[in-house]
Order: C-alpha cells, then sequence, then structure tokens
DNA sequence: ACTTATACTTGGACAAAGTACAAACAAGCC
DNA sequence: GGCTTGTTTGTACTTTGTCCAAGTATAAGT
C-alpha cells in the first residue's frame, strides 16, 4: 500500500520521502475531505510526529503531482482526499459538512466558460446549501429562502 | 446612490448604518473583485477610518443579505463585489487575477447535483487555468500540463 | 557499496485572514 | 423624546499558511 504510493510519487518525478508516504497514507486511513491540520493532527495520534509545515509541504507537493486533491469550498481551510475520479463537492451551510459530487463529465475541465478567457485546466464546483441531516433534523419548518 | 443602497438594505431587513453604506459604496466605486482588507484600505484612503473588524461585519451581513457577492476563488481570501446578475469566476494561476464568467442559466441555482444531497441553494463554479494575458506574456513556453 | 548533488525536511519565526467578546452606540419604533 | 435591540468598535486571539536557513536523506553516478 504504502509501496504502492511510493511507486506513484516516483512516477510523478518525486522523491518517495517519510513524511509523504505518512501523509497520503493519512488521507488514505482516514477518507473523505481533510484539512492540513486534520491530517497533522491524524498522524500525531498514531505516533508519526511531523511538522506542521511538513504536512503543509507534503500535501502541497502531492496536490500538484496530482496524487492527492485539493479544493477549496470555501470552510476557511482547504481540504484534500485521496484522488480517484474528478468530483466536486456539496457543502452545508449549516453544518458545515462536506460531502461528493460526482462530476457529470468524470474529465477535466468538465465546464468551459462561454468566453475565452485564456487556458482552463479545471473548474470546479462548489454547491451550497443545507445538507439532507440538517434539513430533516430541522424538520424542515423554516426553509424560507427568497432571493 | 447611497440612499438606493439604503433602500435595498432595508428592505432586506438590514438597519442602515454608516459602516454598511461606507462598504457597499467603496465596492460600487472600486469595480472588480476586492478582499475585505482591500475595501478597508480604499476606506481608509477616502478618510473613512472603519476598524477592520467592521468592515468584515458590514460585508459578512451584506453578503448575507444577498446585496453583495461573496466569492471565495481560493486565492487566500475571499473576494467581494456588487451582485449584479449570478456568474462565476476565472482565476489565473500565474498572476493570480480573477475576471467573471457569465453564467450560462443566470439564475440561481445555475447546476444541480446529480444525486440528492439536500437543498441547493447555489453552485458557484471557479475555472482555474492561465489568463490571456499571462498566455501571451510567455509566449506559451512551458504549458506543459498532463494531469 | 561508497560518494555526491540536490531535493526535501525541519523548526522557528512570521504574516495574513478572520473571529470572539464586552462595552459603547445608534437605528428604528413607540 | 425615550426605549429596545441590532451594530459598532477595539483589543486580543485563533487559525491557516508561508518563509527561511541549516540539516538530512534520496536517488543517481562511480
Amino acid at each position: 500500500m504504502a509501496g504502492e504510493a511510493g511507486t506513484r510519487m516516483r512516477e510523478a518525478g518525486l522523491r518517495v520521502t517519510r513524511p509523504r508516504v505518512a501523509v497520503i497514507g493519512a488521507l488514505e486511513a482516514m477518507r473523505g475531505h481533510h484539512t492540513a491540520d486534520e491530517v497533522h493532527a491524524h498522524l500525531a495520534r498514531n505516533d508519526v510526529a511531523l511538522p506542521r509545515t511538513s504536512v503543509y509541504n507534503s500535501l502541497t507537493a502531492l496536490a500538484d503531482a496530482g496524487l492527492v486533491m485539493r479544493a477549496d469550498v470555501g470552510r476557511g481551510a482547504i481540504v484534500y482526499e485521496v484522488a480517484e475520479t474528478w468530483h466536486h463537492h456539496f457543502v452545508c451551510g449549516r453544518c458545515g459538512g462536506v460531502s461528493d459530487v460526482p462530476c457529470l463529465a468524470g474529465a477535466r475541465p468538465c465546464l468551459t466558460p462561454g468566453e475565452d478567457v485564456g487556458a482552463v485546466d479545471e473548474a470546479q464546483v462548489v454547491f451550497r446549501g443545507t445538507c439532507r441531516r440538517c434539513l430533516d433534523a430541522d424538520g424542515g419548518g423554516d426553509t424560507a429562502h427568497e432571493h
């Protein structure tokens, strides 16, 4: 598992180092979306004492190499996850939870701007609203939007 | 102009206060996308000394009320602009510039997730890539993408 | 296996962006 | 004019992330 990640790193032109292996391992173990700090905490819990800076460095390197997916969902911090397929995110404004939304196209960029703005590498969509759980917990009473 | 903004605030159930009028006025005067700090600096330049906190408060209140548009383009800070029509953003990874991309649908939410995730209020799309100006300035030399 | 170049790590300090809180203030209603 | 309550304001603080310089270890060369 760690060896497999190492191979992918080497293929991406990255050196296989302890922090990177640890970080990608943590993301695989945690599943879902996590901030740099959450990765750091998870590692600390598992007796892998990496400096905060190293976690940031590793995440940046791995994300740039395409081994993990970086998503800014406007929750304050950027979240990372192991990259399988390209997808989008739904953010609940009430509980802050992030869930995946499969990308209809599957490939990047999955949308194109109507105009010529330059070279588009990717289009990230962030859906905002209230998740099903918060909706249910609330009884669905005050759903009075009037944009 | 300020009166007109005041009316809209009152309609949105907000009190019309000096900081809010000043902030919305600054955004109208500046046009384009600006961070809270840029608004603060603009006001300071025009002899309107608001505390940083008040700028944040006002922007948050105005954005929540729908009078200004909040966009997280992952440039570090959130940018605000006066809300006319719903649109998306293109962020240049080289120069950090933000440009508008008209929304094909025009109404919110302009996209829907394929799945049922809850109540979706809006879908914000962030296009990332290299803007035309940077592309031209570069001669298109090192454009080596290989996702 | 030994050596070497250099990519990477590490720690500490730093900067930016935003939030929390409590007291003072003022907008809107009577 | 006076009251109620939403806002403002200033300070302090937290969170998130970057910079730097010295040390370390990876991968390649011999």
